[in-house]
DNA sequence: ATTAGTTCTAGTCATTTTGACTATAACTAA
DNA sequence: TTAGTTATAGTCAAAATGACTAGAACTAAT
């Protein structure tokens, strides 16, 4: 009673045929934005070479190879593209609808990560890899315009409850950094003695001795972030 | 250049198989305490009749069909397991270690629902299906007790941003019920003074007319939800 | 050297929210 | 009629929040 199928599979036989499995990466990361010099968001994508939607840009990707998990196929996709190591990276939804995509249903589980701006300056960038800021995406191939639009859903309600914030800052960092995360990542002004005094009073931040300087300023108190990430079930054990 | 794949496969063609795909859900519904008569949480589960763990307790759960979404697949499989339509369907997370089956690779993406005590009430209960309370769970089937923790903590999470529970009652019901919900998911008592001025400050309740009759002491008024369950990405188009 | 310009940082003050608690209302059962 | 029960409104202090003021500490210009 076994039942065969086949990769390239016709009409006939795609019935029968499971759907395939995919991993995506929505990689999120703070760049100044051109005109105003502002930390803005930032992600890559990938230029499609073949059909469906050739020569659209689309999230990084790929098939989920036998002998890794989720999340480790996610990890290798975002090194592979882009050759980052992310900070963070967490699973966020697994899109299944019928006709994602034209010839063959796909199920794509896409995870979304944050990373570093020191690591995000040298990401590789090419012909088929290039960055694009978050809020002014042009038409992607796939479904991955809403991917992309639930992925920044996630990120700003996190960002209002949980401390996700840290990740797209590098080991130190001063609150007007943290500060301006928060008001790139949800675009509306904080005041800036009020934000201080409410991130100073959660415990996950530490003073440091040091100070930044060189700017034409008092110069900043650096901070370090010592939380945990603590997420969803698969890192729950290691903490 | 077509790659077979057999669906029986032996362990040489395992490495080849793509993992398969299967949908599971994890359905929560009040029922009063044996004990206390308190509401408390309940949850069906479905004997294994065959192996790997056979005749042990598992989540429903099911292959993916060809010709149908993940939530409906989701929304299938607690009709056919508990002849349930759920109240409350979303996403919950997409698990794929490489060991959560041990003969053969399995990707679940499992569901979480949410169904009124009058329905649940009805549910088909049998041989093979049954009622557990959810926090007196025996060790169950592949990873089904983490998936079931993990549920149950996005179940707490949500109940104290969102409006959640009141999917967990009928369309009308008193302001001492919902107390009630939140104090069997949250396990602590609250405060009904302060717990009925916080949720009468939200507009997603109205004031009916009615008050319910019969208990030994004065008859508590009926509210009714008017708000949207608005959630995951799949269900944003539909208002 | 002085001054202006900038951000950093601590603090004030009124408003809102929260938690603990009191008191009355409205029913049933004895 | 009274005791027992929960429903409901309200009080009060504590805590959190939002708008704002002012001095501190640096750089750059005069």
């Amino acid at each position: 009673m076994n039942t065969v199928y086949a990769t390239s599979a016709n009409v006939a036989e795609r019935r029968l045929a499971p759907p395939s499995l995919a991993i995506s990466t929505v990689i999120f990361a703070l760049r100044p934005s051109e005109t105003s010099g502002r930390p803005t968001l930032w992600l890559p994508l990938v230029r499609r070479i073949r059909e469906p939607f050739k020569d659209m840009w689309a999230l990084p990707g790929g098939p989920l190879q036998h002998d890794e998990s989720l999340q480790d196929a996610a990890s290798r996709n975002l090194r592979e593209t882009t050759g980052l190591a992310p900070q963070y990276l967490e699973q966020l939804y697994a899109f299944g609808g019928l006709h994602r995509s034209p010839a063959q249903r796909v199920v794509s589980i896409v995870y979304w990560a944050l990373v570093q701006p020191t690591e995000a300056a040298l990401a590789d960038e090419s012909e088929n890899v290039r960055w694009f800021r978050a809020d002014r995406l042009a038409e992607l191939a796939f479904d991955h315009n809403a991917i992309v639009d639930y992925a920044l859903w996630r990120l700003r309600n996190k960002m209002a409850y949980g401390s996700i914030a840290y990740h797209l800052l590098g080991e130190f960092f001063t609150l007007a950094q943290v500060r301006e995360v928060y008001e790139a990542v949800l675009d509306r002004q904080l005041d800036p003695a009020n934000f201080r005094r409410q991130i100073k009073g959660t415990p996950e931040i530490e003073e440091t001795g040091e100070y930044l300087q060189g700017g034409k300023h008092r110069p900043p108190r650096l901070y370090r972030f010592t939380g945990t990430p603590g997420l969803g079930p698969d890192n729950r054990s290691t903490p």
